[in-house]
DNA sequence: CTGTTAGCGCATTCAG
DNA sequence: CTGAATGCGCTAACAG
């Protein structure tokens, strides 16, 4: 007659394996936590692999984060999952935090600044040993609140201004000149930016590859938008229905792009006959055929990868180590697809 | 002469609270938790309100997840994020979670029941409240495994032979035949079916709704993908390189499909001119112009929001109601878009 | 080399 | 209605 319906089968602790094993709960710690090697009777450790293994026995890690301070967890927060470039990006990061034991805790800011906040908040309380952060705004505040409490950190995708952590990100400027001087050698020159907020460094950097590349060109439009499809289409619509529309438009996000694919579309312009379109990212989607964009590739699964390595570093560092901070900036590579081509007029 | 390199802010506790509000820790532990209105003496109600908030004050879910065996958080273990079809399920799951109060920990099983069982293993040792899961394959001793341990789950996405969990799906069998019907009623009679595995239940129906809309056309060929990109991509490449291809081809998911667009491209057909294509999800990228997916909603986020509903609730539901599993099959829905056209010849 | 003694921060009996 | 004591499962000095 099993009164348990619900048969909350206790898993066993630390103590049933000491038991078990004859020791103490102490020296099982020591042989669960000093890695494997050093002084133990051979014996011992033999008894207390033993029981563990018999028991199944495996360390309770809320337990073991209490006393420790410490949950082999690491927190991502990204601005928006929704978006085309983050899966590649997170895939990276959970890959690479489980392969190095870690779980992964994610958050999604939905790039307002005040939910980055209370999910940054809410992974210090839960002790998260590190927080890969594809940051929302340039302040360095919620990098400082982490900081104060120990917490390690790694900016992805997303620079600051100023060098407040160790960070991965893609040349953006590079990038941005890349794009543009494409744009240009295939003889365009009735130009357009749709530029990402400026607050997001990155962004910016684009913005001012596209600038820098348009110099002797004056006066050409830039227009801001969200960085979504709907932002891109919204953009782009407003940017081509005019009278002398621009004949190549370099888009601060692939995802953005897409929404320019949209625009023309809308309006009954062909791609690359008359508008050619340039994206930045490289996701998936854009080589398809029928979309086929002509990109800049960031490679995040690669920026994931580097992040999570050198968030682990910092965690598994000693705690006197103070290194100083340290920028990963990836080379940006130019992707020609048929997005792209020489104007028609 | 701060000595604090990185400097511990030592987190107020319960203890902090208790002094300042001059009661004893049990009592704010009562303030904590009897939902805030039961019998307690207004004035020390108060006293501890101010305490709480001077010290910014916030309970350590570590330690109140090892006293109370409940840790407010839910993982969500997916087959492979970086497919089309998961950010928004994904990101719909995240926000019902986090509005909910409660963390999301995210596990990728790469569609390896191994990995599979790994990731759950690890969520139940950190005590999650409850699982999310997009089971990679049929047999439900991953779901006894948590059952056993008391922790509470869901299948979203894809339901088992079994009524075994919880379930929230799309009518697959629906919109298998909803798809192939389409393509009929265009007066498609060479028809083709690019199938996922045959173990995930939510395939093998829009397989066999296949099969029923197609009962009366003997022999068609159907191949069986990985649902991926590549993997639709190779199974319609060998459907189409024969001497008499399908003039129209019925892919499981919208992933598989893309694939399929490729494959015509690389055969130099055009879509839906020489082949029509339809897939099922509705990802986002499939209403882009030049790919115009015909498809069949899933409605991803839907089902993830009221998959995390109902994990909530069985999460909230005091401990001894058993209620028998429920299953919610969501109707599917056809979405025509350009890639399905009647056949030329 | 192993055992003893204290916590980590909170929840939960039981008394009072 | 509030306080004192005990435990959740593990780690971390310090002894021996």
């Amino acid at each position: 007659m099993q009164e348990d319906a619900s048969p909350e089968h206790r898993r066993p602790t630390i103590k049933d394996v000491a038991e078990r094993a004859g020791v103490t709960k102490a020296t099982v710690s020591k042989y669960l936590n000093r890695a494997h090697g050093y002084a133990m009777a051979a014996s011992t450790r033999e008894r207390i692999r033993a029981a563990i293994q018999e028991l199944d026995f495996q360390p309770s890690p809320l337990a073991r984060g209490l006393s420790r301070s410490a949950t082999s967890t690491i927190g991502l927060v990204v601005a928006d999952i929704r978006s085309q470039f983050y899966p590649d990006l997170v895939a990276s990061i959970q890959t690479a935090a489980e392969a190095a034991g870690y779980t992964l805790v994610l958050g999604s800011s939905g790039d307002d600044p005040g939910r980055e906040l209370d999910i940054i908040r809410s992974m210090a309380h839960r002790r998260v040993d590190g927080v890969v952060l594809v940051a929302v705004r340039s302040e360095s505040d919620h990098i400082e609140y982490l900081r104060r409490r120990g917490i390690q950190i790694v900016l992805a995708s997303r620079d600051l201004p100023d060098l407040v952590a160790d960070t991965v990100v893609v040349d953006s400027l590079a990038g941005g000149r890349a794009a543009t001087r494409h744009l240009r050698s295939l003889g365009h020159t009735r130009l357009a930016h749709v530029a990402g907020e400026a607050t997001v460094k990155p962004f910016a950097d684009r913005a001012r590859g596209f600038a820098l590349e348009t110099a002797d060109l004056p006066g050409l439009p830039v227009e801001v938008a969200t960085s979504t499809i709907e932002g891109g289409r919204a953009a782009a619509r407003s940017l081509l229905d005019v009278a002398s529309p621009p004949t190549g438009i370099f888009f601060a996000s692939d995802t953005m792009a897409l929404g320019g694919l949209m625009a023309c579309a809308d309006l009954g312009l062909r791609v690359p006959d008359d508008v050619s379109v340039a994206g930045f990212d490289n996701v998936t989607v854009g080589q398809l055929p029928g979309i086929g964009l002509t990109t800049i590739d960031s490679d995040a699964a690669r920026v994931g990868e580097r992040a999570t390595e050198l968030l682990l570093e910092r965690i598994l560092a000693p705690a006197g180590a103070t290194t100083d901070p340290v920028l990963i900036t990836r080379p940006a590579e130019l992707v020609v697809r048929t997005s792209t081509a020489p104007p028609r007029d």
